[in-house]
DNA sequence: AGCACGCCGACT
DNA sequence: GTCGGCGTGCTC
């Protein structure tokens, strides 16, 4: 068993398939399936992950393994088998899948350098080089690219003086304090304590301490707690009885946070009910989908965090996936609350070596939990008891990067395999996992009353084109005015949402209706009002705001759009007396914003919080009892099938933030078209009506649940090229396909241009096509093989943006 | 993805 | 005649 299977860290088409390699003697024992290890290939070294190891290769002439990067894999076999899964799945090259399934930290660096060939001195060089060489080993290749020093360093080379060295570097460091251990006993200790010349007082105190405390201690620590220096530290050591030490710490995000112990919370009869099928499973090992669908505010929470209970008991894991949950701290209190340091957070606000160290519990099993968000759901358990993922409606467990995945459905893959059940919870299901639950392929769980029985919120639906003919030309409508103002007086807090999306601000010439279009990107630039420039979201144009329409030079051109900060101004004007809390990406740019403005807000410190999508979800502030939407439909019109549903999810959710508590709960939605179903029905909180009248909208367009999806987007510089591509492809698809497959496209894409890219796409709809995915590897395997075409083909299998 | 190898144009 | 342009094909 000397040969390994190697996936080389080239992400393309070509090199997308194993590569074998010897393993050197030394590390017979040590290599082993999962681990990363440096490989020669070509005239480099690159990493690459070990998949198998094999008495022998088909390849003759085999080069032998540098070096392993772990000492124990990275990868288990479960994952090496679920990143097959995730290549054969979402149409991506197994290098993407691998390295999703791991801590960016883990991801080479590579660095190309030149050095001294052996023997050869600085003073053999010519004098420009000699410099360049007097005290570094070896320089970087870039660099001597930016001084023009590559010709003169091939010619050395080219003589044998100089050599090109590749160097695969880890991207982080373990982090590592400075300890100070105890060499000898206590007893010992005490002898040599008064062995000490009798001047010696601080090292007497410092072996006193450790004939009392034999842990290691960390040197920072022990200096500033005896108020000794380093040097008296130093001369024990030199004696031998203490010794330093490095050791591995992890960077702890929660370090300097309490978390209040939290007990088991009585169930109600609903949560009983509710559990008793999940906990069953979980006993019998048995593998189902239950969908828990409760409405806001029914304690779904408990439920996750009883069953992960039950889990823990049975020597199991649990993975709890939620939205984004920096944006959620709650939600990391409940289960650090209950679990203490059994729990490892995974989240986007980590840096990367606290997100490292995160993995790294999970992986040496020092935590049996990991709550994170979509990726978390790689985490290295090896024996999963449960997977629960909290909002399954959300679209950001979609993943729109190669491997294009979606966490629900990684989580039944290996949920599978592990023989648990996964928990999708939500208090607005996605019509996939309801119209799922409806066909009995996931078990429905329901909580059909907030658990304290508790009203849903009053919900009014505002018609702002009535707001406009009387006469209101402001964002808010007279009766969202009237109750900010009561809450004002009662000491009460509001929450104002935005919902930003497809609304951002542009600039429009009023006389002639001009908008400033990205020269590469057909697409408005948006108004950023910080640095007083209109910007591309997609290709990141900018350009200054003109003064005057460049079409017909009027000066009445203006930004248009309702951004946060233009609220907030508003705000000031009609309710100076308010304290406003403003959240968007601008306020919460920094680490830690954001929980400290819900700190500020959930202290106290402001009437109102207005925010975009962030606070939308998670939010449990018992004083909020006034929630407003400013304008409900600026999603629905966008061109995505799903519109509608998030519209009503969102509005929904967004409600669901109002009196959660002791106090009744009021919810305003404005909207200029309130007779929309998705409007309308968010009111009443009518999930089964919406449910049902959307699902006859997407029977009628073909669209999921009763229709699966494939997107084939096709880019390239010049549109007729384009297109006459994406017509050669589609006819393909449907020559490929049965007639009960809708083969949509040639079609510009919504967005038809980006960077100086048209983008034409091919969408298909399908029931069961078993050819499907040959055929659309078939595409890809003609169009990533020759990249000189200029052609780039993606292709998403199961899309959520159609853009 | 890099990188080398290889085959054609403008220079000492 | 050579230096160097980037098209083509390979990497265990």
């Amino acid at each position: 068993m000397k040969v390994a299977s190697v996936i080389v860290d080239v992400p393309a088409k070509q090199t997308d398939r194993a590569f074998d390699y010897l393993i050197p003697s030394q590390w017979l024992e040590t290599i082993k399936p999962g681990m990363r290890v440096i490989v020669p290939f070509g005239p480099r070294k690159i990493q690459g992950f070990v998949t198998e190891i094999k008495a022998e290769s088909e390849f003759k002439k085999l080069r032998e393994i540098i070096e392993p990067m772990d000492l124990q894999p990275v990868l288990t076999y479960e994952l090496l088998d679920l990143g097959n899964w995730l290549t054969e799945n979402t149409l991506c090259f197994k290098i993407y899948a691998f390295q999703a399934m791991l801590p960016a930290a883990l991801k080479a660096k590579y660095e190309k350098k030149v050095k001294l060939s052996a023997g050869v001195e600085p003073s053999h060089l010519p004098a420009q080089l000699q410099e360049a060489f007097k005290n570094e080993e070896a320089i970087n290749w870039d660099d001597a690219l930016n001084n023009g020093l590559v010709p003169i360093l091939q010619r050395e080379a080219a003589k044998g003086l100089l050599e090109v060295i590749y160097v695969v570097k880890e991207r982080l460091k373990k982090k590592k304090l400075k300890y100070v251990i105890p060499l000898l006993s206590s007893r010992d200790l005490e002898a040599a304590q008064n062995g000490l010349p009798p001047k010696a007082e601080k090292q007497k105190e410092v072996l006193k301490y450790f004939v009392e405390h034999s842990d290691p201690v960390e040197l920072r620590h022990l200096l500033s707690l005896l108020n000794i220096s380093s040097s008296t530290v130093k001369a024990l050591v030199e004696k031998g009885f203490l010794a330093e030490k490095d050791m591995e710490v992890y960077r702890d995000p929660y370090e300097n946070r309490t978390f209040t112990r939290t007990e088991h919370l009585l169930l109600t009869e609903d949560q009983q009910r509710a559990m008793v099928p999940i906990l069953d499973s979980i006993e019998n090992k048995l593998h189902e989908v239950f969908l828990l669908y409760g409405v806001t505010g029914s304690g779904k929470t408990e439920i996750y965090l009883q069953t992960i209970q039950d889990v823990i008991e049975k020597g199991r894991e649990a993975i709890v996936l939620v939205p984004e949950i920096a944006l959620t701290p709650q939600m990391v209190n409940r289960f650090k609350g209950r679990f203490g340091n059994l729990v490892a957070v995974l989240h986007s606000g980590l840096s990367a070596g606290e997100k490292y160290d995160e993995w790294r519990k999970i992986q040496r099993k020092e935590v049996k939990v990991v709550v994170g968000a979509r990726s978390a759901i790689f985490a290295p358990f090896e024996n999963l008891g449960i997977i629960i993922i909290d909002e399954e409606h959300e679209t950001s467990y979609k993943q729109e990067e190669m491997p294009r995945y979606h966490a629900r459905d990684v989580a039944v893959e290996r949920a599978q395999k592990n023989n648990c059940p996964v928990v999708l919870g939500s208090a607005t299901p996605s019509l996939e996992s309801f119209a799922r639950a409806q066909k009995g392929v996931y078990k429905l769980l329901s909580l059909p009353n907030r658990m304290n029985k508790r009203a849903l919120p009053a919900v009014e639906i505002i018609d702002m084109r009535e707001e406009l003919r009387a006469g209101n030309r402001s964002m808010f409508s007279r009766k969202l005015f009237e109750l900010l103002k009561e809450r004002i007086e009662r000491k009460e807090q509001s929450v104002l949402f935005l919902n930003k999306r497809g609304h951002s601000s542009f600039v429009m010439c009023r006389d002639c209706g001009y908008v400033m279009n990205c020269p590469n990107c057909d697409i408005s630039l948006t108004y950023h009002k910080v640095k007083e420039q209109m910007k591309c979201h997609y290709c990141g144009f900018e350009s200054h705001v003109p003064s005057q329409c460049p079409e017909c030079s009027s000066d009445y051109i203006r930004y248009f759009g309702t951004g946060t900060q233009k609220v907030e101004d508003e705000l000031g004007k009609i309710l100076p007396e308010a304290k406003v809390i403003r959240m968007d990406v601008d306020t919460t740019g920094q680490k830690g914003a954001h929980e400290r403005l819900l700190k500020e807000f959930h202290e106290g410190k402001a009437d109102i919080l207005l925010g975009t999508q962030m606070i939308a979800k998670g939010l449990d502030f018992p004083n909020i009892t006034l929630v407003g939407v400013l304008s409900a439909d600026t999603m629905l019109h966008l061109p995505d099938f799903r519109s509608s549903e998030k519209t009503f999810q969102l509005l929904t959710q967004v409600s669901g933030r109002a009196g959660r508590h002791e106090l009744p709960g009021e919810v305003i939605i404005q909207t200029y078209t309130p007779e929309h179903y998705s409007v309308e029905l968010a009111g009443t909180q009518d999930f089964d009506r919406f449910y049902h009248r959307e699902m006859m909208m997407r029977k009628a367009h073909h669209y999921p649940p009763f229709y699966y999806l494939a997107l084939i987007t096709i880019s390239h510089e010049e549109l007729i090229t384009v297109v006459s591509a994406t017509e050669k492809i589609a006819a393909f698809v449907r020559s490929r396909l049965s007639n009960q497959a809708v083969v949509l496209g040639p079609a510009a894409s919504p967005i038809p241009r980006i960077n100086n890219r048209y983008r034409y796409h091919c969408l298909i709809k399908y029931k069961r096509e078993p050819e499907l995915n040959k055929t659309l590897k078939a595409i890809l395997d003609q169009y990533q093989a020759d990249p000189k075409s200029g052609l780039l083909v993606s292709i998403d299998v199961n899309p959520f943006i159609l853009m």
